[in-house]
DNA sequence: TAACATGACCTTATGGTGCGAGGTATGCGG
DNA sequence: CCGCATACCTCGCACCATAAGGTCATGTTA
């Protein structure tokens, strides 16, 4: 199970990512995320609701209530194109961030600095 | 440049890194993950001095303090047996967390579960 | 009918973390 | 003496993930 230090940063772009299937709502997107996530992962509902408010409000979300078929109203979610250039942009983030770990972090290997001759 | 939230967790883990290479202080180490980033990312005093403190705190680092060739005192940090198993901890996670990005953001495909026949 | 389960939403409080800004000390060159 | 580079540090802010604790609505079951 993924630690929510490892997970930081990360939620936001999670969420656009399964919104960019079209859209759905808070309940349902938890169950989505921990089913795809297969043990990986399992985020709770005082996690999500409070990134999908920040989402909305920044405008890369936008939400309509409507009747589902059982019970209570669900406010449905779906990507404005804010939000899909925004989940662009975090997954050029997260290249950035991969390749820097690689470099780092991975690859024992020395980098090519300037003072190392070939 | 990678933003905070993109780098959030990630910072203890590099730290760890570049201790495995051998002993550093600080400020050198600052100059080396600057230096590794090459532009994807620049870490400030403000940040790193923590982190040292934590993971010394934590026990993942032991530190003595050493007079340099110049000027000032140099502390000089180098990891411990619990830092190195810290290390391979979150690469571990890394490696988790990559795994769930790729399902869940990257690859567009849809996963195969249970109900999906072949 | 009362109790419980489940789907569905929400907020508050807490703890962790990154980081800019600012501060201290040492030696060197102009 | 002043400034610069090396080298350390802390404070305060802002942000974020999360558990815990609520609120409704509709069943189902004792």
């Amino acid at each position: 199970m993924l630690k929510k230090q490892t997970l930081d940063g990360n939620i936001e772009t999670i969420l656009l990512a399964i919104l960019r299937d079209g859209p759905s709502y808070g309940y349902q997107i938890i169950q989505d995320i921990n089913t795809r996530a297969n043990g990986l992962l399992r985020l709770g509902e005082g996690t999500v609701y409070p990134v999908l408010h920040r989402l909305e409000e920044k405008g890369l979300l936008a939400a309509t209530w409507r009747q589902g078929d059982t019970g209570r109203k669900r406010k449905y979610y779906r990507l404005s194109p804010k939000g899909k250039t925004a989940l662009a942009a975090n997954i050029e983030q997260w290249h950035g961030l991969t390749e820097l770990i690689l470099r780092v972090v991975i690859n024992p290997a020395r980098q090519a600095v300037a003072s190392s001759p070939l």
